[in-house]
DNA sequence: GTCTATATATGGATAGAC
DNA sequence: GTCTATCCATATATAGAC
């Protein structure tokens, strides 16, 4: 039992499963509020909006529906922090890569290192965001336009593109397109994962090996798309 | 009142709204299974099948909820059908493409341009599909490969173009990265539309307008990679 | 085959004790 | 703050008349 262990810590002493433990330590050291955060990001992010159950974040927080409603008046309004601040993981990589003092390809390439690194962290992330916000577009649009952390500027991204175009550092492309395709490039191959593991018959180790390759195969895609042919020309 | 008109066909006269009279058409012929079905498609489309509701189904097929359980068992084998009908709207292309005699270059530019063309079609189908796939994948996939319409030969694919870099035809390129990346760029501008709107400051117009461009803009980027470059040299 | 009415189950939300 | 017990709305599913 290579998981099993004898611990003792801030006057918790434990024997068992390590799991079982890990659990115990988070009710330990962790709000309720917090506990109950996480778990509804598990069972939000796995499930969508309509799919979850309260009952099943309140079994994963380790405490009962009335407490839930206790620190959050109803579903909906869990949600609403689950979604923005799912929402929000990206955007602070996005604000810095766009801000940031330095040349277009460095700004990309270092975009989709970060980018791609987060998705592997957060597989359940992106499909998440994108589903619930295409079931309920006008309402969360709103949401994030009012919300404090704001949006990425992808019109001075796209004023960067174009002067980096017109400094002949970069090739003349459309940056609009430019944009959606990087994006697309990276987001996919996570988003579609089941279907893509389906079609091209990977188990799910197959499928990480090919996950692992996305940076550079990206990465190499989009400089690309931008070098300047022939510069000796 | 341009929606308004005065027919009369096989006995049925109307005079008024045209959408009415368009359902009085529908309802005259179309089988009620026909129009559970396409009522169940565009319900379960717009809400996923947690966020859909049998009454809704039942109302958009101007029928009651009983009959709805008269022709189908129940929502999940309903929904059984319209997943599977959903899935496989894209298997007979993607069959063509990979089948048809022709060179890789003309098998990819086909491939894109009536993809492309179907999405338009069809904007809600591609997140469903990889939505629920997500949601319930064990599930799916047994019914998927169980399926008289079986999958897309994509190994066949891949030795094909294989066989074009071998034969000198075109670049050599990873085949398996080729392929998500044609379809990442294919499929998540249309995927992530209300995403993509939101970030990009754009209204349906101007997405559409955005979408309009994305043939040419797949097309060209892939014959980018995968054409020889400076054959003459 | 198609309807109305109803049974049954589920899940979000609240009352009230501790 | 946290629990048990319960309410009530909603949604799936069925019974039975026509």
């Amino acid at each position: 039992m290579n998981k099993s262990l004898f611990f003792s810590l801030h006057g918790i002493s434990f024997a068992g499963d390590l799991t079982v433990w890990l659990k115990c330590l988070v009710n330990k050291f962790m709000t309720p509020e917090e506990r109950i955060i996480e778990a509804a990001k598990k069972v939000f992010l796995k499930n969508g909006y309509a799919g979850a159950r309260m009952q099943d974040i309140a079994n994963e927080a380790a405490i009962n529906k009335a407490l839930l409603h206790y620190y959050f008046k109803n579903k909906e309004s869990l949600f609403r922090v689950i979604f923005m601040e799912s929402f929000h993981t990206m955007t602070p990589l996005l604000n810095q890569m766009i801000t940031e003092e330095s040349s277009v390809a460095e700004k990309l390439t270092v975009f989709i290192s970060i980018y791609i690194e987060m998705l592997q962290r957060n597989p359940y992330l992106p499909l998440f965001v994108i589903n619930e916000l295409a079931r309920h577009p006008e309402q969360f649009t709103q949401l994030i336009k009012g919300s404090e952390k704001g949006m990425p500027d992808f019109k001075l991204l796209i004023f960067k593109i174009e002067e980096g175009i017109n400094m002949g550092q970069i090739n003349s492309v459309d940056p609009e397109a430019l944009i959606v395709n990087i994006i697309s490039l990276c987001v996919f191959p996570f988003l579609s994962r089941p279907m893509m593991e389906l079609l091209l018959q990977k188990n799910p180790e197959n499928y990480n090996e090919f996950l692992t390759t996305r940076k550079q195969e990206v990465t190499k895609l989009v400089l690309t798309l931008i070098e300047i042919p022939n510069k000796s020309n």
